[in-house]
DNA sequence: CGGCCTTATCACAACAATATCACAATACAG
DNA sequence: CTGTATTGTGATATTGTTGTGATAAGGCCG
């Protein structure tokens, strides 16, 4: 469940937008001014921040500052209506969008949902990596200390089996089954103990042993764990 | 310098935003409605859309969704006051910001700015070059051992495309949807090919290798790796 | 240590993906 | 409207991949 921290002075609004955001299925924090504001921002790990321009102690965009200096999470900004002032220098200290008041509860959440997504979209990574072989599974781009490494398709679909299962040992049957025996057509086990060693062939080193070989049951991978 | 394309049906209103555009110092174009919008999009290198959410031909949602397909960039939108289902509307199809009407030159500068910034994390770089191949993506010049090279549209933004994921593999797939037509529009996939044979025929040497087919994937640039 | 089984390596052939070349269709400038 | 450059298409050649067979190397157990 994502978190949200809610910094607004008025009381009744922020009890208003507490009890919003709760509804909408947010874990929801909140301060009346900058300071308890930030102590909860390092003590929780806040992926959004709503707040409001005008703070009594210090501003919000001294606060938003502060905030993304310790951690780059997206920050929301409400403010009053025609306050085009205020709107550009919330965008200079960096934040991520701004509503003006009033505003429905509905609108607020769809843009919290394209700030958070936005946001997502540079974080979310779908990767392994040790200190010297990297796998980006949503790009299926290899690389191995820094150079890119092509594999073969089958290469490729036999080492994500083998990471998948990290420290597990895959039988031969089972590795079989989930790359080739797709339709019931059969495969020479053999073919297996080929590609195991062609993929060793480009990606492992003297130093880098990546694919285990257990003698009578299969293989393992044992990336970062000996 | 940043290239804007103004969508805006209204003639007046998309003269008004060009010339101030202009004067901010960007480069612009613009198109009265979706369809050919979308060919300026795909030809030219555009870096953020400005885009009134009400068009003649298919609605702006629509036309953005189909811009971020091809190429993820700042799409803002241009809509009325209080029409706060447009806004959803335009959040829910991956918009940016969005700006009510009316506004002044100089917020709409500044929101500008905060987007582009913002989008600025994945900005590419505006010169290629390594010994041999120079790339200035802002004139569009291309050296190869200091002599100019002409290459066709295609070729051009054949090549910017893979640079722009120098090191990474694209598959043709993704190639084809982002240099082509995304929609339903069927181009042979042989094209692609033919197209990348043209490319290295004139940009590359024996020496000079620049174009890694990845087999079974797509092709991968290898500027200054391996 | 020596037989027996499992796994590894190498070379090759069949096949599928990609490259190349020539030409036709299209866009475009004058 | 005409000539030219560009881009897509088709036929054919080339290259990369992948399964298979033969052979070598390695582990297990007496």
């Amino acid at each position: 469940m994502k978190k949200i921290l809610v910094v607004e002075d008025d009381k009744s609004l922020n009890d208003g937008l507490v009890y919003d955001m709760q509804e909408e299925g947010y874990e929801v924090y909140s301060a009346l001014a900058a300071s308890p504001a930030l102590k909860i921002f390092r003590t929780q790990e806040i992926d959004l921040v709503l707040m409001d321009g005008n703070l009594p102690d210090g501003d919000g965009y001294t606060l938003c500052r502060q905030m993304k200096q310790i951690r780059d999470i997206p920050v929301v900004f409400l403010t009053a209506r025609d306050m085009e002032l205020d709107e550009m220098r919330g965008f200079d200290c960096g934040a991520d969008d701004y509503i003006t008041k009033p505003f429905s509860t509905v609108l607020l959440h769809k843009r919290i949902q394209a700030v958070l997504k936005r946001a997502g979209r540079n974080t979310k990574q779908n990767v392994y990596s040790d200190g010297y072989l990297t796998v980006d599974f949503d790009t299926s781009n290899v690389t191995a200390a820094g150079k890119p490494l092509i594999l073969t398709p089958t290469e490729y679909r036999l080492m994500k089996l083998l990471i998948d299962n990290n420290g597990k040992v895959l039988t031969r049957q089972m590795i079989l089954d989930r790359l080739w025996d797709a339709n019931g057509n059969y495969v020479d086990e053999h073919a297996l103990t080929v590609n195991i060693g062609r993929l060793r062939g480009k990606l492992e080193t003297d130093e880098n042993k990546y694919i285990k070989t257990v003698y009578g049951m299969g293989y393992m991978w044992i990336g970062g764990l000996l």
